[in-house]
DNA sequence: TTGGAAAGTCAACAAGACTGACATAAAATG
DNA sequence: CATTTTATGTCAGTCTTGTTGACTTTCCAA
């Protein structure tokens, strides 16, 4: 167990302040609180759909990464095949998700949305980023910067590099 | 739907490009692995208990406000009150929760840690407040202040009422 | 005092995670 | 060329955690 900075030589008085359990529950509350609203606009128009989160996150990046692997969609999502697979299928077998075999390597699965898959991507991301986008304007640039650090500094290193890599091919 | 600021005459250049839609998605990604990240220390201990989440999430919160009753509990945590006795069941059967019936109103239970809940209760919440304490170090402290704000922007206003009430007992 | 509302409990079901076993096809390797 | 590894898909079964519906007990107000 790590030295929690009650007695780390280095700290200001603020920081010793800053870091009490107290205030790191609280963070930990909101952090809880947060990811409901997060999830909450998406999760109402999914009901329309007969489709769950699970669908959505599967939807959202394959749109971030189109043409994505099987193999490398399970490595951002952090589930099983089987789980990502009964998602997949229904999403293919209702036509919004395109799954071409490669040309490179025939074993693997190229994921493309369909014109009906970009659709619910936009309405479901719509919905998502709209709230993010008040609570970003609300809370200013200045707290969406540390807003991002800390969350950053919070993912597993591996999600974080994963996170890096994406980000750099969509922009 | 709303201006969503491209056009907004109020905004300067840098906040046009902070509020881009690439800039949003990101976010959104980010919290979605930072939560893969928040979560993944207690579930990883709660596998040596068979408890999940959702008792985690009970556990948090009997000991963030002890003598709550299940209907307030429902509140917090947005789940039905079947679902929530679920899990109550278990703890309670299990002896790390304390569920007396209230002296003025008899339907009611007030839901207290027993010294087994407690010891639970600190295993996993001092595994992720370790995490917590590690990402705000590393982030510094405006950064903290400014996830603080951006979270409360996110979650809905009655949840936002409800973590402040519940931070005003607690400090 | 009685009927409705509120708090909590029990039962059954569904979504979405999991493991394990197995199949197929293609690529890589000796 | 034979063997092994890799990528994907599938079937079966389990677990957690959410849901709805039906029920009991208790309280309160007409």
């Amino acid at each position: 167990m790590q030295n929690q900075g009650l007695a780390a030589p280095s700290l200001s008085s603020e920081n010793l302040l800053f870091l009490t359990d107290e205030q790191v529950r609280k963070g930990i509350e909101a952090m809880f609180f947060a990811y409901r609203g997060f999830t909450a606009d998406p999760d109402r128009i999914l009901e329309n759909y007969a489709y769950g989160r699970a669908h959505h996150r599967a939807i959202h990046f394959i749109s971030r990464a189109p043409g994505t692997t099987v193999n490398n969609l399970l490595e951002i999502l952090g589930v099983t095949k089987q789980s990502l697979n009964r998602v997949l299928r229904t999403l293919v077998d209702d036509g919004l998700v395109d799954s071409r075999i490669g040309t490179r390597d025939k074993r693997e699965r190229h994921l493309y949305l369909t014109e009906k898959g970009n659709a619910l991507e936009q309405e479901l991301s719509e919905a998502q980023r709209t709230r993010m986008r008040a609570a970003y304007r609300a809370a200013g640039p200045d707290a969406v910067q540390g807003f991002r650090t800390v969350l950053e500094q919070m993912m597993d290193p591996r999600m974080r590099r994963l996170l890096s890599t994406m980000t750099s091919i969509g922009n």
